[in-house]
DNA sequence: CAATAGATCATCT
DNA sequence: GATGATCTATTGC
């Protein structure tokens, strides 16, 4: 899809979106589209995490130099840098204070195709240019320089596409972690191709 | 297919 | 000094 037609059919999400809990802000964002430049893709799955009462969330040893942001104003991206190779992206949930957010698992590339495959070499199938956290950060160019970001500005927003379309919401449990395994965190369109395993 | 190992480093104890 | 919100290649059935 040509990304201008994406984009002047959209609207970029609000503040107040992302100020409430951060398990309401993970479902509401799946389906939703992740614009970063020229690149943009539909968020088909997310996990949410709860900060001081989740002991899953890095935001759970409480205020660091690294967690500044999740404490910070919602609506702003948290990229940390994990296992020696890879960023996440997360968005910032819940009112100023309390460090909630949402981690993006996973997207349906849509546009800006050409440069994802550039940044993904080696990655045949569209399927598998997003659909993992480090994989998505590739695809678009996200690293440490964004941690931080206002997705309500800018050339880096997450925006509610209209017509919206119709989507099953799958919830299970959260992956990748050790503590709070039981809790159902983790949202995906079901049946995507575009989600991680 | 499923299971496993290796890459590699910021962050916090 | 250990750990981790991962990915990929490789091995074994």
């Amino acid at each position: 899809m040509p990304w201008e037609e994406l984009v002047s059919g959209s609207d970029v999400l609000p503040r107040r979106f992302y100020e409430r809990p951060a398990e309401e802000v993970a479902q509401a964002l799946i389906g939703k589209l992740l614009v970063r430049g020229k690149t943009a893709g539909r968020i088909v799955e997310v996990e949410a995490y709860q900060g001081l009462k989740d002991r899953a969330a890095h935001a759970w040893h409480g205020l660091t130099p690294r967690t500044k942001v999740l404490f910070g104003p919602p609506g702003h991206a948290y990229v940390y840098f994990i296992y020696g190779m890879y960023y996440c992206l997360n968005v910032v949930a819940e009112p100023e204070g309390s460090p909630g957010c949402v981690l993006i698992r996973a997207l349906e590339p849509l546009a800006g195709l050409e440069l994802m495959r550039r940044r993904r070499p080696g990655v045949s199938t569209v399927t598998g240019l997003a659909s993992g956290p480090g994989k998505l950060t590739l695809a678009m160019g996200i690293g440490r320089q964004e941690n931080g970001a206002d997705l309500t500005l800018g050339s880096f927003t997450i925006r509610r596409s209209s017509p919206e379309p119709a989507l099953q919401i799958l919830t299970t449990p959260r992956i990748g972690i050790r503590h709070e395994t039981g809790r159902l965190l983790r949202f995906a369109v079901a049946g995507s191709r575009f989600a991680s395993r």
